[in-house]
DNA sequence: TGACAATGTCATCCC
DNA sequence: CAGGGATGACATTGT
């Protein structure tokens, strides 16, 4: 009750105390700006400036209901502690400590060089204008430092999320892609951009996929190539095998050797090979794999979301690589390859992807492990690896260890490695990775909302349609409000309703969640009154109650008046009490006509039409008596018919009004912890993210052990007369019962194109099962 | 004066 | 079947 009055004294409207306290915003907005834009977080002041102080308040506070953004007469929020009322005085004191507080947090993070992060500001300020404002669905794994300009929307995002202020889910996200990429290996990087490239793959972003400026990049690339004829076979033949590629794997599923050149031949082995890495089951690099997924169960996971698109994106992934492969060693691409991790990614890496989709993921990927592979690999396999380029082939043989088992069975042509054929295992978790990474997408396209956003859009939610909202609000994170509103409105209307003191103390106890809680003001009143205590004590009787128990009761009718809507049953009680029993001795002169005025407006329409008809008893009573005393009440005195119809009016819309609070209350409630609940999906998402990225680390490692394994298993190997197998015809397989075999490689490839196809097939069953699935909940 | 928030009221569904 | 809780939609009022 103090602390009533002082909100109210700035609702009065004082125009200098107004003035002041914009001024004092607009400085202390200014310095928290400076403040803030050095931890990096962005705030456009003029915003704030001109559309005023609940934004404001959100970016010093947090995410809030947009319920709450201004607090008008809504002094049950300030009191509630839901936030300081734009208006109050106390904002004064609360603004120095903030800043205060702000300047102390901020001191030990100055040791962020702060050119690089206003660049950063810079950067993506004109980035996520120019792009525009989708929502969402941007990944915000990528590396802030490299990917500007091909994520608009997940600028957007992300630049919410600063403007929220949610530093702790931005250092979260942080530790997958730090702004600063100082810390950050090419791994890293690499993983990075593969998780943000499946998003683009996923066409999450490739509405707005910047082609022109991929495509200005790669001119620019191509300058650095040594020749437009480089540049011709890379569009020209490159979309040619492509094409072909797609045509092959698109009609059978198989290779058709006989119809390519030799130089691109292996791309025809690549097909098969490409997409049997997750079902290949008893390679050798199978039980490699497997005991080293199973523990995470990763890629049976994978499998399970991987789509036909996955089939797609390795097709061109295959195509892209052979292309590579076949250029010369020294070639600009490999030199480009080489580039790319330690350039912005977007740069080198995307420039193949702005025409071939996805395929550039595995370059992303694994290119840095060119420098990082052991020479061991160009020992006895010497033959399946291109001597003159270690790194390129290294760089294949990495990525596509698959390759290696099936390399082309046609022309075992000297270079026909099975190094090209890039999409292996990996390359396949990755793409299911990438689907994977949609299911967080998901949740991230929810979680990329800023917590204003998410209130935005549960606003929206919730208008229009409640029910859900009834619904949802009832889940584990029902706020324990949530349930004792429902308790308490049960008890008091169904068994607490036989006696009015327990239904007074249940909604006493409510009282604290706000909503229906005026109880225990009118349960004073109401043991004043000597009459059964009801929970319906509207808020004004709070005021009323100020000054109708105040020994000075004039002393707050100022504020009162300032106050006061005149929609009130609640005054009914102190009003009609007033009105018929003045307050002994506190009215003096003029200011009992005063009071009586003011009473008087404090009347709802429904105490004026009970006092028009002379209604005996008061609409306190007549609302909130249970049903029983309600009826006795009634029959003690002869009523008409019109006062008896307007008494269950009253008694109606009293029960009505008291309804509608609560379920105001519940509502925001609901929405309080739906913005909760979508913070902590957005740190479950960012930790997820982070173990994907793990995850994809220790499973790279494993393929480089494996591929490791195989060359020196399969370089060791010599037939009668003592020369080594040519990997062309030969493969190593793994057998059933833990024992490898060499076989043909024309036999193997049947083998692996036989198991291939099982998984397929189930996965494209899981997959119209589950749209069903959607449809049907969808109806 | 219009936008907006809070609140009241009605209609309706449901228990 | 009446009473009443819940809630969407609309109206009213004050800032």
């Amino acid at each position: 009750m103090a602390t009533w009055s002082q909100p109210d004294s700035g609702f009065s409207g004082n125009p200098p105390a107004m003035l002041s306290l914009k001024k004092y915003l607009t400085e202390g907005l200014l310095q928290f700006t400076i403040l803030l834009s050095l931890i990096g977080v962005r705030v456009d002041v003029d915003t704030y400036l001109t559309s005023q102080l609940p934004p404001l308040r959100e970016i010093i506070l947090g995410p809030s209901s947009a319920y709450t953004q201004t607090q008008f007469h809504n002094l049950r929020n300030t009191l509630d502690g839901y936030g300081i009322h734009p208006k109050s005085i106390d904002l004064d004191n609360y603004f120095t400590a903030r800043r205060l507080l702000s300047q102390v947090r901020a001191l030990d993070r100055f040791q962020v060089p702060t050119t690089e992060v206003n660049a950063w500001l810079v950067h993506r300020d004109p980035e996520g204008s120019v792009s525009g404002s989708q929502p969402s669905s941007g990944l915000t794994l990528e590396s802030s430092s490299g990917l500007q300009d091909v994520t608009g929307p997940d600028n957007g995002v992300r630049e919410s999320e600063t403007e929220q202020g949610f530093s702790e889910d931005l250092e979260d996200l942080g530790a997958v892609a730090p702004p600063v990429s100082g810390d950050l290996t090419k791994e890293d990087i690499d993983l990075i951009d593969i998780l943000w490239r499946q998003d683009i793959d996923l066409g999450a972003g490739r509405e707005i996929f910047d082609y022109s400026h991929r495509q200005k990049e790669q001119d620019v690339d191509k300058d650095l190539q040594d020749g437009a004829e480089r540049e011709d076979t890379w569009s020209g033949e490159g979309a040619e095998a492509l094409a072909r590629n797609l045509l092959v794997d698109g009609e059978t599923g198989e290779s058709f050797p006989a119809q390519f050149p030799a130089d691109i031949s292996s791309i025809t082995e690549a097909v098969p090979s490409e997409s049997e890495p997750p079902g290949l089951q008893n390679n050798l690099l199978s039980p490699l794999l497997t005991g080293t997924e199973s523990p995470f169960d990763l890629e049976q996971q994978w499998q399970d979301l991987m789509s036909i698109m996955e089939m797609q994106a390795m097709e061109v992934n295959t195509s892209t690589s052979e292309i590579l492969y076949s250029a010369p060693p020294g070639d600009p691409l490999s030199t480009n390859y080489s580039l790319a991790p330690n350039t912005p990614i977007n740069q080198n890496v995307s420039l193949h992807q702005a025409s071939l989709g996805g395929c550039s993921q595995d370059f992303s990927l694994f290119s840095p492990e060119v420098e990082s592979l052991p020479a061991a690999s160009s020992s006895a396999l010497l033959p399946l690896v291109p001597s003159n380029s270690t790194s390129l082939n290294s760089t294949f043989g990495s990525t596509n260890l698959a390759g290696l088992f099936f390399p082309p069975q046609l022309n075992g042509t000297a270079n026909d490695t099975a190094g090209p054929e890039l999409p292996d295992p990996l390359g396949g978790l990755l793409d299911e990775a990438m689907l994977d990474e949609i299911s967080l997408m998901d949740l991230a396209i929810e979680e990329g909302f800023n917590p204003v956003q998410a209130s935005q859009l549960e606003e929206e939610f919730d208008s229009d349609s409640g029910l859900s909202l009834d619904s949802s609000h009832s889940p584990s994170s029902l706020s324990s409000s949530e349930g004792s509103s429902s308790s308490s409105s049960s008890s008091s209307s169904s068994s607490a309703s036989s006696s009015s003191s327990a239904s007074s103390s249940a909604s006493s106890s409510f009282s604290e969640e706000g909503a229906v809680g005026y109880s225990s003001d009118s349960e004073t009143l109401d043991l004043e009154e000597a009459e059964g205590a009801v929970g319906y004590q509207p808020e004004y009787s709070k005021l009323c109650r100020m000054s109708y128990q105040d020994p000075s009761p004039l002393s707050c009718l100022p504020y009162l008046e300032h106050v006061g809507h005149n929609h009130t049953y609640n005054m009914a009680p102190s009003a009609l009490d007033a009105a018929d029993l003045p307050p002994p001795g506190a009215l003096k002169k003029g200011g009992k006509e005063k009071q009586a005025d003011f009473l008087d407006k404090q009347m709802s329409r429904d105490e004026h039409r009970a006092r028009a008809m002379k209604i005996p008893f008061t609409n306190d009573k007549i609302i909130n008596l249970p049903v029983e005393e309600f009826n006795e009440l009634l029959s003690k005195y002869q009523l008409s018919e019109a006062q008896l119809s307007l008494i269950r009016d009253i008694r109606r819309r009293g029960k009505n009004k008291m309804a509608a609070q609560n379920c105001r209350k519940r509502k925001l409630d609901t929405i309080l912890n739906l913005e909760r609940d979508v913070e902590d999906l957005q740190r479950d998402k960012a930790r997820l993210l982070r173990e994907k990225v793990e995850f994809l680390r220790s499973l790279r490692q494993m393929k480089q052990k494996v591929q490791s394994l195989y060359q020196e298993v399969f370089g060791r190997l010599r037939d009668e007369n003592g020369r080594p197998y040519s990997p062309s015809q030969y493969a190593l397989q793994y057998a059933g019962d833990g024992s490898v075999l060499l076989i043909p490689r024309t036999l193997a490839d049947q083998q692996a194109r036989r198991q291939e196809r099982k998984p397929k097939d189930r996965r494209k069953k899981k997959i119209q099962d589950s749209s069903k699935a959607c449809y049907t909940s969808d109806k």
